[in-house]
DNA sequence: GGATGCACCGTTTTT
DNA sequence: CGGTGCATCC
């Protein structure tokens, strides 16, 4: 399927050449033709004149610059329709490009739904995974073999480590995670260690960094191994050493699209570079990048927003077409996202625009008093809209970093509302998960030493540190993989008797193992070596509360193995699809970070966390000073656009950051946002504590309803105020906290030495009035087991709401739905 | 070899 | 505060 030099015989297309085809009149054979005849297509009728001109406008180099929901994959998709309606190249000869597999997939099932089978054998995938397609053809001309390994961040990192020991290098002033990144980012860059310049290296590791990275990358020849960056580094290594093998690829590729080409790194523009130039300078390279220099959110780990800025000098004569009509958002949303932009320096420019005839709601700015009064808010507004019948999966909460999450994921624990974190622990990178797949990785490559290292004394079989110790001795002595060298050594006296009957005992059966991979399916292979290995017995045994989860999880990869024909097609979807398959079951509230959001849209947004040094987040400021901030501004711009509809800024004024209560300003982001398209809303004693007059005086805050502050003392305002101000009379007081409102200024200490206390109470409150007539079947003192937090004992039942003392995680109140009787 | 204890650290993340 | 990684002890 993925040999582009088979297709010429493909009998979708009769009287197909065997040759490349040359780009128009394309070769597309009589099917093509009299579709060409037909007419031109309908969809292009539902395009508005920028998407049809971008449809069009096929031949030369193209830059679309798309905005934010302005049909940006609607072209794309379109585009190639187009292309292969008209017959102007086969499927095979088209090249297109996306960041994520999901974007990949949503890219091919959409082009199908327009025209067919016709996508088949089409180059539509992530950079990595063409990358590592044409990679696998050609690997012994880099010095591997076709069927290498790739490596994941942890692997990595071990390997780093080694070699970091070996050099003597402490790893506590350079640990490996930080070296791995530097040499990530030469990667990133397209620099093999040969080209490195030294002077940019500078200090790190000792002056030696350079020399580490050569290492580095010899150790992951003799590995047989790739790790991420590799995969498009390889490919130019060998498209510049091997021009026969560039030429064919260019000759191949008739049409280039790329998508997010604000997100291209260094490697993946050369890359691309080195494919779209065609050997008749005459004749333009026919590609067309697709992006918007304002979603451009991952400068740190790469991307360079220059490779889109430049566009027009890399391609002369390129046309650059703008799509600046917005179908997503209210005209309320899409000015305080434009509002926002706008103080970057150095875009390309757009203007977005929608003739919606209602400007909708403005976009609301809350400030509140601490980070739990922001999850509490949220969580009131999501039930209050899940009660009008309102979809929970067109709810998003957006944060700043993978943190946050957790104060929303304990409320909507609470009141019961269904939520999935996207992006959280992922499936394959669990323990478990990555184990099995470890024993299979040697059974497929017996040189996988990281792989054999992590499962040769798991379960435990006697094969200590000592003994791996000797192993590695000789392996690194002889040069050899680890499981030969250990082969060789058990025929040896080098190895205690016990040491050396466990080791034999393994290999012996990695060596049964990989017949039976001849002659079983993987899904048998796996069963078998999961059970004989006694790693499933591992986790029976085990006392541990997550290890019922574990087995759970195994049985889960079994499952998901189906989807493979075999072992190799398996392992190279783990490697390079790390997401793990949406089980969503039922409409859920999702949190996520701004950066996982990007691509996505909801009817509501809500966007916590608008604080000084979260948001604009400190470091990126620190390290990269205006850049870093413009990049944090366009994941506002980004946060923003998500929203159709509905759009939530909040701001806490107290916010607990490594366990103590810090104060915050509210992020200069809010500054910024346009005050006709936005409304404010803060608690008065939000500002005491941040000289906070000068907040007032921007923007005129609605204080509680203008009643609610006449108090005198901050704290007044701060609770008491808005509630009572009657903002909200549909809601209920639910008993907050009136001790804040006593006395002037409450100090942080106090805040935390109170706050839980008080808020058990509100908590209550809440079970009465949500919490419906249903009794929970559960007794006080009865034994139970919670998903998220564990085995606990029940306290509490009030409705279908259960107070826990759980044995790890505290008292928490949870609803019984989420709870289940221990096995 | 595994359990316990202490020091340290603390963005964003796809592939 | 909570997780991780290393050292130490049994």
């Amino acid at each position: 399927m993925s040999d582009p030099f088979e297709y010429d015989d493909d009998d979708a297309w009769p009287g197909a050449p065997s040759g490349p085809a040359p780009a128009y009149p394309g070769p597309g054979g009589n099917a093509a033709a009299a579709r060409a005849a037909a007419g031109p297509p309908k969809w292009l009728e539902t395009l508005n004149e920028a998407q049809r001109e971008a449809v069009l406008a096929v031949d030369g180099p193209v830059l679309v610059l798309a905005g934010a929901g302005t049909g940006k994959t609607r072209v794309l998709t379109t585009r190639l329709a187009q292309i292969l309606h008209e017959g102007r190249a086969r499927p095979y000869q088209i090249l297109c490009v996306t960041f994520t597999n999901k974007a990949a997939r949503e890219m091919r099932e959409r082009v199908a739904g327009l025209v067919g089978p016709a996508t088949e054998g089409m180059w539509l995938g992530t950079f990595h995974a063409l990358g590592t397609r044409i990679l696998r053809r050609h690997a012994e001309l880099v010095g591997l073999k076709s069927n290498f390994t790739i490596l994941d961040t942890d692997d990595q990192i071990r390997l780093l480590k080694q070699i970091l020991e070996a050099e003597r290098i402490d790893e506590k002033r350079w640990p490996a995670r930080m070296l791995i990144h530097v040499i990530q980012r030469w990667k990133d860059k397209g620099l093999t260690p040969g080209k490195v310049d030294a002077s940019d290296a500078g200090e790190v590791a000792n002056g030696r960094a350079v020399a580490i990275y050569a290492q580095y990358q010899e150790r992951l020849r003799t590995l047989n191994a790739c790790d991420f960056g590799d995969l498009l580094l390889h490919n130019l290594t060998l498209f510049t050493e091997h021009p026969d093998v560039l030429q064919q690829y260019r000759n191949l590729f008739q049409y280039i699209l790329v998508d997010e080409y604000q997100d291209t790194n260094i490697s993946q523009y050369l890359w691309l570079r080195l494919l779209a130039k065609t050997d008749d300078p005459k004749r333009p390279a026919n590609i067309c990048c697709v992006g918007d220099d304002d979603q451009s959110i991952y400068g740190w780990r790469g991307a360079e927003v220059g490779n889109i800025l430049r566009f027009e000098k890399d391609f002369p004569g390129a046309r650059v077409i703008r799509l600046e009509r917005n179908y997503r958002s209210t005209p309320n949303i899409l000015g305080a996202a434009s509002g926002l932009i706008a103080k970057n320096e150095g875009r390309l420019g757009k203007t977005l625009w929608t003739d919606l005839p209602e400007d909708g709601q403005k976009v609301r700015v809350r400030g509140l008093w601490d980070g739990d009064e922001e999850a509490r808010v949220v969580g009131e507004e999501v039930e209050a809209l899940q009660l009008k019948g309102y979809p929970l999966d067109e709810i998003a909460v957006l944060v700043r970093a993978g943190f946050q999450t957790r104060e929303f994921e304990e409320r909507m624990i609470t009141l019961g509302v269904p939520y999935r974190v996207v992006g959280g622990p992922r499936f394959y990178e669990r323990e478990e998960v990555r184990d099995a797949i470890a024993y299979l990785r040697v059974i497929a490559q017996p040189a996988d030493d990281l792989a054999f290292e992590r499962i040769v004394n798991k379960p435990t079989r006697g094969v200590g540190k000592t003994t791996m110790q000797s192993v590695h001795q000789a392996a690194r002595l002889e040069r050899l993989p680890l499981s030969i060298a250990a082969r060789r050594m058990v025929e040896t006296d080098e190895l205690k008797p016990a040491a050396r009957r466990s080791l034999t005992a393994i290999l012996d059966d990695f060596d049964r193992w990989r017949q039976l991979s001849q002659g079983v399916d993987h899904i048998e292979l796996t069963e078998t070596v999961l059970d004989e290995s006694g790693y499933t017995a591992m986790w029976k045994e085990s006392k541990k509360p997550e290890a019922a989860g574990k087995l759970e999880n195994l049985k889960e990869l079994l499952v998901a193995m189906e989807e493979y024909e075999d072992l190799a097609q398996f392992l190279e979807h783990v490697s390079l699809v790390m997401d793990a398959d949406d089980r969503g079951k039922g409409p859920m509230v999702s949190l996520m970070t701004l950066h996982s959001a990007k691509g996505l849209e909801f009817g509501t947004v809500f966007l916590p966390g608008w604080e000084e040094g979260l948001f604009p987040h400190q470091r990126a400021m620190d390290e990269n000073g205006l850049a870093g901030l413009e990049e944090e501004r366009r994941l506002a711009y980004v946060g923003i656009t998500r929203a159709r509809e509905r759009c939530e800024i909040s701001f806490a004024a107290n916010r607990r950051i490594h366990g103590s209560w810090q104060a915050a300003l509210p992020s200069r982001f809010i500054d910024e946002l346009p005050g006709k398209h936005v409304e404010i809303e803060a608690d008065r004693g939000v500002y005491a504590g941040s000289g906070g007059g000068a907040a007032e005086d921007r923007y005129g805050f609605m204080y509680g309803g203008g009643s609610g502050f006449g108090g005198g003392g901050y704290g007044g305002g701060a609770y008491g105020g808005r509630n009572s101000g009657g903002l909200r009379p549909g809601v209920p007081e639910r008993g907050r906290d009136q001790g804040f409102s006593q006395g002037g200024g409450p100090g942080f200490q106090r805040l935390k030495s109170r706050g839980l206390g008080s808020r058990a109470p509100v908590i209550e409150g809440q079970a009465e009035y949500i919490g419906g007539d249903k009794q929970a079947d559960w007794g006080e003192g009865e034994r139970c087991f919670h998903q998220k937090f564990g085995p606990g004992t029940v306290i509490k039942v009030a409705g279908d709401r259960l107070t826990i003392e759980f044995d790890k995680a505290g008292t928490k109140t949870v609803v019984a739905a989420f709870v289940e009787r221990p096995e």
